[in-house]
DNA sequence: TGCTTTCGCTACGAGTCGTAGCGTAATGCC
DNA sequence: GGCATTACGCTACGACTCGTAGCGAAAGCA
């Protein structure tokens, strides 16, 4: 979690019902105070510790949200729906479910801004948040290629960079949708999302079905423009 | 601006220069100290005015960043490259140019997470920076639309939903490539995001060229495959 | 029993917040 | 010009948070 335990044998050792009181204590203030008015201070109190462990045990305000928010994302995984764009359905919507939640909404936000000026803040976010989200577009991209309905990708370097950029458009998009527009990310908003995902803003037009389009691997064909 | 002027005719008219300071004086602070450690006492000694005026005409810390974060999105406009995709690449690249800017990466994420408790700071940053950016997504549009790019929609509503949607993958995919991915969306980037995002995950796999495919609609005009 | 590390508690200087009060400057109206 | 009205600069203030230091007690291990 925060540090390690590098070759610490004796002595008292940290207490771990601290820690999960300290970091539940965390998202509750992020509940009820948002992330400008929660002090390290009060989080303390809640958690029914001094202030000053909380200061061994995390550097700062920023590191501690961090640790808390990043718990919110253990749930995540890729359940197998049988085909692409059900797995992405199913992905998305439960980040959309975690996005919710307000002590995900008002602590992600504000580490990522606090991170963009903070290197070591960036890596702690990118090690325990972003690279788990990663793992899921990981899955479900060799899922679909074992599948057939992507072709698959013999460049490494190229499949790489396509990975990094359905990730940042899968979660930007509904952090977007969720944080900036401030509408939920519902399972209509989901299927539209999935459906110019997969076959692209022409199809945008087409009725509520037809999601996905499973197209025969290597062929780099064209997504049809129904309607 | 951040105040309007209901009905005051009469008594010494407020400072436009003073206005203009403050807002330079805030984007400077963002960038030399960040959004935590940026004070309005701060501020107003870089302006060169009082504390106390700053208090006058903003609220607080979040309204007064959102107007100074909003007058960087004045140079947003869509400019007629022929095609869709080239136009989507265009708006893209100059939403990006801006995100690069220190001040407006940690001043944009923190409103943005502060918003998510404050309705009326919602409703600011909507004002004065979302809204503007979803009229390019709609001129974009309706510019395909005319070309034959996409096809024409006419349920209003579901037209309007279309545009939100487009609009959060758009913004959105961008935002995270630069805020949390912390890598820059420089052409080859966008490039390979508006294949995505006009012919689907489909084509992911398929070479360098070949981004968009509008297919048929009305009379569908293929845009030249650039580069 | 000793050694080591953690914990709770108190206290502290430094810094920021947002506001009040006062005298002065700039404008419109008569 | 005189007057009312509003904005401005300046100072000072109580309240709060920060992060740290110091101390004695508690909880492990040899």
């Amino acid at each position: 979690m925060q540090s390690r335990t590098p070759a610490s044998r004796t002595g008292r050792p940290r207490s771990a019902a601290a820690d999960a009181a300290i970091l539940a204590a965390t998202r509750q203030a992020l509940v009820e105070l948002g992330w400008s008015k929660l002090t390290l201070g009060d989080v303390a109190i809640r958690a029914g510790v001094a202030k000053t462990t909380l200061y061994r045990r995390w550097a700062g305000k920023n590191e501690l949200v961090v640790d808390a928010v990043a718990e919110l994302f253990d749930e995540l995984c890729v359940p197998d729906r049988g085909s692409l764009a059900a797995d992405i359905e199913g992905v998305v919507l439960q980040f959309a479910a975690i996005l919710a939640r307000p002590e995900a909404r008002s602590g992600l936000m504000a580490v990522v801004a606090e991170a963009t000026r903070d290197e070591a803040l960036r890596e702690r976010i990118r090690a325990s948040i972003v690279d788990r989200q990663k793992r899921l577009v990981l899955a479900g991209r060799a899922r679909a290629q074992a599948r057939g309905e992507l072709p698959a990708e013999t460049d490494a370097d190229r499949a790489a960079r396509t990975v990094d950029l359905i990730f940042d458009m899968v979660a930007g998009a509904v952090v977007h949708r969720t944080l900036v527009s401030a509408e939920p990310a519902d399972e209509e908003w989901v299927h539209g999302f999935t459906r110019v995902l997969l076959s692209g803003l022409a199809s945008a037009g087409s009725p509520d079905r037809a999601p996905a389009r499973p197209r025969s691997a290597a062929g780099g064909e064209l997504p049809s423009a129904r309607r």
